[in-house]
DNA sequence: GTTGTCGGTGTACAGATGTTCACTGAAAGG
DNA sequence: CCTTTCAGTGAACATCTGTACACCGACAAC
């Protein structure tokens, strides 16, 4: 069904194969309105196989979004490891903060906006994963906030509430990059963020927490 | 269908007393999943009527939509004029104004969810409206951040750009305020965002506008 | 009091939906 | 080589979907 230009495949290849398919055609198919609306038959079609193959691989859409959750979460990792790796070498945290932003939103256009709609429309399942892989998210960088310059003298609790503060701006921010397909638009929203952020370091550089 | 206790009604008072049952049976029905999720025949079932008696009062479910977003911004415009008058009122603005907040997402769960949820993900007209909702929001509170202390050197674009963060942090609390039904929960994150907005204002008082 | 307007009804239809079941054929394993 | 495993098939099902159509009956207008 799926043509492979050649080579032969072990039987476990090409099971994986069709599930990265199936994986690949729901990112396509929900990209505009939600895994609630899609059906496992319009998946199947747009996959190439009959709907009944479809269990072979999953066992309702829903358990599809979960899969598609951890996915999303990988790209959403690897953007903060870049994040981190920027923070080093680069003076100004923010541009290179938002630089690493837009690279991984433009190169995985699609998890972002899944995470971004799935978050809040998906089946409840998939929005409690997502909640709590960016609740993983948020305690990850409140650890590394915490080795940031200034930050010594504050609580663990006023880190982890600017950590959900950034966290809430990064989400916000991908939403309206996955959004919008002018560029000179993009530019725009990149700019306003940075703005924003900068607003932001001014008071946290001068904030000490409270007993 | 619609059983009134007595009183005779005007054909238009009924009229408008099947478009309200139709109203709140699809904010009910949309609470958790989506308009894109949503049958025309789900709605009329939950109002009592026959299916084909929906396009009395709609052509299509998207239409229903943006009805919907109509309503549902009058809703944060009750909001917003409540901060307004906290502004005045209290000595903090932060505190009034996230208490208005979290009184008017009790009061209109079910408009705070719609928007939160199909601005991502209903059908792109409807997405397209509440994006230009949220920017006259944006615009609006702009405005009245120009007459707040501090600001009186502040570049049009710079007071714009706090108010899109102004608006952002309050679209992301109202989401989770709305998805959370704990109180205990509630409390937690108003604080978090009472702190947010707190560091948020230090920087926004030192803030100068460059050029 | 006749007539027209118009919410709402009921039937009907073609198509899409999830899931079942028995099946095929090729790779995997003995 | 023979048997088992199993991804994918194809037909069948009951149910749900949007929409077209002719119809009704109470209110409105004259």
């Amino acid at each position: 069904m799926i043509e492979t230009g050649a080579e032969p495949e072990s039987r476990a290849e090409r099971k994986l194969r069709t599930r990265r398919a199936i994986l690949d055609a729901t990112l396509e198919l929900c990209a505009d309105s939600s895994l609630t609306a899609l059906s496992l038959r319009q998946v199947a079609k747009q996959v190439g196989i009959v709907p009944t193959a479809f269990y072979r691989h999953f066992d309702s859409i829903e358990s599809l979004g979960l899969a598609l959750v951890e996915e999303s979460f990988d790209s959403l990792r690897d953007l903060f490891r870049d994040v981190r790796r920027n923070a080093r070498a680069d003076n100004d945290v923010v541009d290179g903060s938002i630089d690493a932003l837009v690279d991984h939103v433009h190169r995985r256009r699609d998890h972002f906006g899944f995470i971004a709609r799935e978050r809040v429309a998906g089946p409840r399942s998939v929005r409690e994963a997502i909640r709590r892989e960016i609740e993983l998210c948020e305690r990850e960088l409140a650890t590394d906030l915490a080795l940031m310059t200034g930050t010594d003298t504050w609580t663990a609790k006023d880190l982890h509430v600017l950590s959900s503060l950034f966290v809430t701006v990064l989400v916000a921010t991908a939403e309206q990059i996955v959004s919008t397909a002018r560029p000179e638009q993009e530019e725009q929203i990149v700019a306003t963020v940075r703005t924003q952020l900068r607003m932001l370091l001014i008071g946290v550089y001068q904030w000490r927490s409270e007993a």
